[in-house]
DNA sequence: GTCTATAGAGCGATAGAC
DNA sequence: GTCTATCGCTCTATAGAC
């Protein structure tokens, strides 16, 4: 047990400084945020930070695996409906608000600047993130096609393609900080993904 | 003109600053990245660097411009073959081929990382890159429209479509440093978005 | 243009009092 | 545990010689 955390899980100033650290990180970025901002922030002082973590790295990973533990993806919350269509339109809805919170994709943009110096830590953000998300979709396609109403091959395939049209330009751009392309809203997207998926796998 | 870069365009110093900082900027990130580093590597003196860019934030743009310039896309390499399959396969090969150069995923990296504080390269990124690439995706679906080999009602719907099943988990844990799922080479993607998209547009 | 040397600020991390 | 004060280092940027 509580391999994952340094010294005690929680106490006030702790989970100050877990808040600061981690408004400062999505905000600013890993090499961007500094202690001294993270103390100024948490309203302690940085000997407190080191106190109850190792150092910079440490709270880094501390703030990571807090915000990938909670469970967004409860199964409950992705019901299947009468139809494909209702099924499907809903599961991308969920999950398109999801990929869009503006915490979601401050989120992506540090877990991607920092994966290739912090490997353990993209782990932990896909299987808690992108990784849930895609066995959510492929739990939907499992069930409709056992319910005869689509026929997928491949669960799993289907899912990366329906997550895969779902992450398409209105995500890409908002990644980037972009504009969302000139009329085109996220429902959009959602309701052309699920057509294909229809077309190509409906029966 | 000479609008986007600082002082003369080209000289053996300045190229050296420019590989260097490319390097470094790639490998390590904005933050991450030190003057000193850049000097170290490109063999020259801080000094010299600071006569040939006004800042790091200017070194910066200079490389994301300078990279984004070159034009990767020319239509010639993106060939309407016989068939729809044989056309999509060859031009999502393409595409996955581009998307998955090491340099262009740390590109990918740094520019995402930064998006937030350099809103311009951003967008410089998205015209040399993804826009272009669904630029020739949709070339392509209105050329096989045209054709009356596939019936696609929207190119750039479908276009972005293509574009975000071939940019599906393959390319997604690329970014993040993971490994490809197992057993699910790049191949597969592409054979298995072409099937879907054929499905659903097909004649 | 290019160098050496350095200014001046900010960094991560710690010592020691309480 | 929490603070103040500070160490030693690295950072961006520049001054001045050539």
């Amino acid at each position: 047990m509580d391999t994952c955390c340094n010294k005690q899980r929680s106490s006030p100033k702790r989970d100050a400084v877990l808040d600061a650290a981690q408004a400062c990180f999505l905000e600013l970025g890993y090499a961007a945020t500094s202690m001294d901002q993270v103390a100024a922030r948490a309203g302690v002082s940085k000997a407190t930070i080191y106190a109850h973590f190792d150092g910079k790295d440490a709270l880094f990973a501390a703030v990571i695996h807090r915000r990938c533990g909670g469970d967004l993806w409860a199964a409950e919350a992705w019901p299947i409906e009468s139809g494909a269509r209702a099924t499907l339109t809903a599961g991308a809805t969920r999950l398109m608000e999801l990929m869009m919170l503006p915490d979601t994709l401050a989120m992506y943009r540090v877990v991607v600047a920092e994966a290739v110096r912090h490997p353990d830590l993209a782990n932990a953000f896909w299987e808690a993130g992108p990784g849930q998300g895609k066995a959510r979709l492929s739990a939907l396609f499992e069930a409709l096609t056992a319910r005869g109403e689509l026929a997928v091959p491949d669960p799993w395939v289907a899912a990366d393609q329906f997550g895969g049209m779902l992450r398409a330009e209105v995500f890409h751009r908002a990644l980037l900080g972009l504009p969302a392309p000139e009329g085109r809203r996220p429902e959009d997207t959602i309701a052309a993904a699920v057509d294909v998926i229809l077309r190509a796998y409906g029966r």
